[in-house]
Parts: C-alpha cells; structure tokens; sequence
DNA sequence: TGTACATCAGTGAACGCGCGTTCACTGATGTAC
DNA sequence: TGTACATCAGTGAACGCGCGTTCACTGATGTAC
C-alpha cells in the first residue's frame, strides 16, 4: 500500500499494542495471527514485515509490557502523596485492591503474565526477568531497611506475596467473590504487619 | 472393541491423569485430543463417550488435580516426624524447595494452573476455588494461632505467598537460575519469620 | 445353565474451521541521477 | 528541482496442518429368556 517508514514503525507497535491487550485477556494460544492483526487494523499477510515469527511477537509483547512495568502503580504513588501512609503501605494497597484485581487491561503484567512465562520461549522469559528484576529494584528504593541488601530481600519477598495472592484471587473471582476478596484482604493485611517487621 | 465397564472406568481415568500430566507441563490450549488420548493409549474417536466436550475434561482434571491435593506435601509433612521443626516451617521448606519446583508432574496443582484458571471454564474454576478452600483449611489446621479465624487468615496470607514465589521462581528459572532461587530464599526466610510472627 | 441379542466403549475416517506461514502482487515512499 | 526507479509495508489468497467434533462401524460385554 505504500506506507512512510514512519508510519511502518507506528503500526508495528499498534500489532504490539492490540496483542497486548489480547494477550492478557485471553492468553498467547488463545489468539491467531488474523484475529489480532485485524484488531491493529491490518490483514494477516503484513504480519511478517514486523515479526520473524509469532514467537518473535510475543516477546515483543512481553517487553513492551514488562518495560512499562506497573505504570499505574508509579503514578498511584505519585499521586498520593498527600497522604501521610508510608509509600510501601500505599503501594500494598493498590496493588492488592478490587480495582487492580479487575484491570486486567493495565494491570501489573508480572502477575497477569506470571503462569504463562514457563511455557513461553526464551526471548520472552528473558524479557519477563529483565521486567521483574526492574521491579524488585524499583520497590526496593521504597522499602524501609537498613541496608541494600535487606532492602532487596524484603522486596522480592513482599513482591512474591503480592503476586500471589493477585492471582489466587483472580483465579476464583469469578465463582468465589467472597473468598477472592478474602484473599486480598488478608494478603493486604499480612503486608502490612511484615512491613512494619 | 467391546470393554467391560470396570475397564471404561479405569479408561477414563487413564484419559484424565495422560491429561493432567500434558495440561501441567505445556497447559490447556497446547494439547490437542488426538495427543491426548494417543497418550492414555486410545484413538481420539472414543472420547466423546466419556467426555461431552474438552472443556468438560479440563473440568474433570482440575477436579482430580486439586482433589488429591498437595499429596507429596502430605506425605513430606508424615515422613519427617522425626524432625523437630514445627509442621509449618517444614511445609515452607517443601514448598519452596528447589526439588518442588521442578516437580511440575506432580507439585501443587495450586501453584501450576493458578496463572490458567482466571481463562477456564466455569466448572473448572469451581473445582479450584474448592481445591484451593481445602488447602487452606488443611493449612489452617497446622498454624499456631489462638482462634479458628486468625489461624484462617494466616493460613491464606502463608500460602499465597507460597504460590507467589514458586511461580515467579518457575517463570524466571529457565532464563535466570540464580533469580530463581533467590525468589524461592527469600521467600522461604520471609515465611520462618512470619510463621513465628 | 445355555443361547440370542442389545448395549456401548473403542476405532478410524471424515467434517469444517482456524491456525501459523508463504507468496505474488500493489503502489506510495524515498532515493539516485 | 524534476524524473525514473528500487524499496518494502500492506493486501488477500493460498499452503499444509492439526484442531475439536461427528459418525458409521466393530465386537466383547452383559442382560433377557
């Protein structure tokens, strides 16, 4: 059709962009090729212009994802800093909240992706470690503790309990709410008293 | 073939359990019936006779994942009464052992369909929330707490970040072995100090 | 107890369908002169 | 600066393949007499 180099790398990240979102609704197997190019807005045939591979895309998607980390996460924080909680605690409680739980869209994709990195190739676990890793040392810096280390140790540690308890409480949201929401508000409970130690 | 109706029984069975082991390692949507039921020893053709769709035997495989349960925690839990440690410390220790992480045939169903869950079926999902309700009573019951309802609470915060850090340490382990048992460290060191409170 | 027959688990081919991928083609972009 | 042409993003049909599911058939099981 004649497109601007420009205008090439824009729609190669609308693929992105719409495998992302489709992605996470509805896991990697679960969307073809055709499904997700017409989402951009393209044919399927144009596919191979951007991407080697499906696999190349999902990495590419991984990476967008987890390169963005948990952005609502950095402005919830930023945004409140009215309040007088300690940022750790306002962090907890937006990320172990209804709504995040809910955003399936925008969530933290190292908990919406977490089950499916296993199976994923090498590219796209690598880009997942490289997020994760990020992520520990983004919440390390706000962690009260006397040293690097222990600021590490307890953020991986907290951060591992976020992650879980996000997607036990996703998983039996649907046919469970009471117990869902149980699991998020003991999770946040829990949180908080090992924050304080 | 002609088949005697204890010997259906015992097929279906076989169905399921061939079917568990390849949902558990490469997940749901990877693995198609003619595999399946080749892997049980059958032709896919016979397997509307014991299931009405794959939904319906996702459903049954979730069911009979989460039903035995944790069974090697069980059995970890019995054989070590030699031990002096309390039973949560060493169901922790289990739980994010190195050994247990890389049992994906056989380790906590909990942990290695979580991320699945959220995108199965209703039925399936119901046998999860059951699964997962009875792990935490049977959790429940080994935690020091003085009331039936602290020691629920403790027993859902224990265990989500059990699953959070063995998932976050599988999804990582491959790409960053180091990451990955950092993951599963301090997570286990968090949870000593949470168990004692 | 022995015989005739209905049941139904299992076979294997076939159904339509969507998968990931390939390819000949189009035509505006962007370069070379 | 204007013209000729190579580039390559995007199109849309087609590839072989495996998917979940259906179906006519087989034949031992298990029941009725």
């Amino acid at each position: 059709m004649g497109v601007s180099k420009q205008q090439a790398i824009e729609n190669r990240r609308a693929i992105v962009t719409a495998a992302e979102a489709l992605f996470r609704e509805r896991g990697v197997d679960a969307v073809g090729l055709t499904e997700l190019t017409k989402a951009a807005g393209f044919t399927q045939g144009g596919f191979y212009n951007h991407f080697k591979s499906k696999a190349d895309l999902v990495a590419a998607v991984i990476e967008q994802a987890t390169e963005r980390g948990c952005s609502e996460l950095g402005a919830a924080i930023e945004n409140s800093k009215a309040q007088a909680a300690e940022p750790m605690e306002r962090q907890v409680d937006w990320y172990l909240s209804s709504g995040h739980r809910a955003d399936i869209a925008l969530g933290c994709p190292l908990a919406v992706f977490a089950g499916d990195v296993r199976r994923l190739d090498a590219q796209a676990q690598k880009a997942y470690a490289k997020g994760l890793e990020n992520n520990f040392e983004q919440l390390a810096r706000i962690v009260a503790r006397s040293s690097a280390r222990a600021k590490r140790k307890k953020a991986i540690a907290l951060f591992s309990q976020m992650v879980g308890a996000m997607v036990l409480s996703r998983a039996v949201l649907d046919v469970d709410p009471a117990l869902a929401d149980e699991i998020l508000k003991d999770g946040r409970d829990a949180l908080h008293q090992s924050i304080g130690d």
